[in-house]
DNA sequence: AATTGAATTTGATCGACGTCAAATTCGACT
DNA sequence: AGTCGAATTTGACGTCGATCAAATTCAATT
């Protein structure tokens, strides 16, 4: 069941707004930008496009949690990418090849945005804002996935697991709780890791002070999760 | 020693146009980009810039091959991209952080094209045909590097290096033969592999008729290796 | 052709993580 | 509180690739 032009909630406005896609932009680029926007919910484990279609537009994701994945021959899924409310997909292909390179479904129910490829195309020949707000956007997006192709290459499981960790505690080196806002399975792929090697990451950890009870991390000491 | 605003050999300024920074920019653009560039010429092993320093500068590779990679605590070199001529690395600076995110080093003897940052990002503002090659270099850099993750988190040692050898053999299914443009240990650190693994999945490929001889490699049947 | 340092290969070993199966816990709903 | 299916954890095991050391090959130079 999928609800087109929904209207917008004032939490799925508020999270649109922060995008790098649409904060930086004045009053006219603005509103062409949101009258060639759709919104969409959609429900959990719905495909939004699969490798190798033909692509007609990028995604914007307000509210759940959004799976870019691949699979390889035996049909096992990789994901490639978590996107979380605030995070843009596809929008590479905006200036970088015609067809979808890997799938995306909602992880959980979830709220996109969705932008007409050729539409933002052009207007981003036209208007020097939009033009940069893609270039804001692709640079982020390209900086995460370089710290990510090194994360993998570079850290353990326990390693990424503090890392990720560490990326959610408040700075100052004392005690600190976190609450994961999804699935564990769904932080595995993220951090391209079965959930089993995820489960037995956390209780390495224990040993470090990290406690685990459902989505709720407790963390001892902030400071020895950065030396591990 | 570094030999700065060297002229441009004829070679090096053919793949200077052909990259996607400058193919599409038109005579004014051109002439302005060209002006604010600086052409370098550097011996193996040089560093060009270190993770953490302030960014200034991006960079096309014109000749040879440029490392990017990160550290681990224990000191292990973890390859992030390799850059051949042509790449552009670090334009993810133009909008996404002010400090270099990773180590580029030459890998061998390079000629490299350095761009101001504050130059090129005023410049992009103002034209928009700049601002366009910056969304393409950056769209093809994006999508190149999510290939990168997929590849990692899906496919063992010898399907990478299959991959590999097929993107650089001609489409048709029949034998063929390809020679590597740099070392094999530069090849190990793009497929995220250590040389070892890289050597041993060569010889893994043999039963496939893949055979090494230095930097040539020869594929029997091309098709064959397409189903490793 | 001989020399020599670097690159690559090979062998042996080890640790990390994936996979499968079974046990347990969680969480939504009655 | 009780039920039931899904998510997570745990155990057992296998495989892949990293690491270290030693042998071999390569390639530039003499």
């Amino acid at each position: 069941m999928m609800n087109s032009n929904l209207k917008l909630s004032s939490r799925d406005r508020a999270v649109l707004m922060k995008t790098p896609f649409l904060s930086g932009l004045s009053g006219n680029s603005l509103v062409r930008m949101l009258a060639t926007m759709s919104v969409t919910s959609l429900p959990t484990r719905k495909s939004i496009f699969r490798e190798g279609e033909d692509a007609d537009a990028f995604y914007c994701v307000l509210n759940g949690y959004v799976r870019l994945y691949r699979l390889n021959r035996e049909g096992r899924e990789a994901d490639i990418r978590i996107c979380a409310p605030g995070d843009t997909f596809a929008e590479c292909l905006l200036y970088g090849g015609n067809k979808y390179r890997y799938h995306a479904q909602t992880a959980e129910t979830a709220t996109v945005a969705r932008f007409e490829l050729q539409a933002v195309r052009e207007m981003a020949e036209q208007e020097k804002d939009i033009a940069k707000a893609v270039m804001t956007s692709l640079s982020r997006h390209l900086l995460t996935t370089m710290e990510c192709v090194a994360n993998d290459r570079l850290h353990t499981a326990p390693q990424r697991v503090a890392n990720y960790i560490l990326t959610r505690c408040p700075v100052d080196g004392g005690p600190a709780a976190i609450r994961l806002p999804f699935q564990k399975s769904l932080l595995a792929g993220m951090l391209g890791l079965a959930p089993e090697a995820l489960s037995r990451a956390f209780s390495t950890l224990r040993k470090t002070g990290v406690t685990v009870r459902g989505r709720v991390i407790q963390v001892g000491d902030v400071q020895a999760l950065r030396e591990v």
